[in-house]
DNA sequence: GGACTGACCAACC
DNA sequence: AGGTTGGCCAGTC
């Protein structure tokens, strides 16, 4: 039995290198078209080994505990492009949820 | 079991 | 354009 924010993480560790996916995207892939609110509490139990740093805000923005500028580093380093506004080029790189273009 | 909270999101003022 | 509110679901007190 496994609970929604297990499901998230899931989804989470299989969103492929070079994309990124929203809080509210992976909450209505597991089914929950509001549930990005579970996504959040999931991410913020921080797992050991989950790239949550590729999971932003519905814009596109960077949130979480404060590492803001570090999620954005590790993110330019797998290849994710930034707008000037200094959040992720989600209309580039916003993940499927489909594919996975798995390395 | 009821109430509060929360790494959100969208609508409303 | 920015602040507030409601809503969702699950976990914690």
């Amino acid at each position: 039995m496994d609970s929604f924010y297990q499901q998230v993480y899931q989804l989470v560790a299989r969103i492929p290198k070079g994309r990124v996916a929203t809080y509210g995207q992976l909450a209505w892939m597991l089914g929950h078209p509001r549930g990005a609110r579970q996504v959040g509490w999931a991410m913020r139990h921080c797992p050991d080994g989950l790239p949550w740093q590729r999971v932003v805000m519905a814009d596109g923005s960077i949130t979480g505990g404060g590492y803001e500028p570090l999620r954005r580093m590790m993110l330019e380093e797998e290849g994710i492009p930034f707008l000037p506004d200094g959040r992720v080029d989600l209309g580039a790189c916003r993940w499927d949820g489909n594919e996975s273009t798995d390395e």
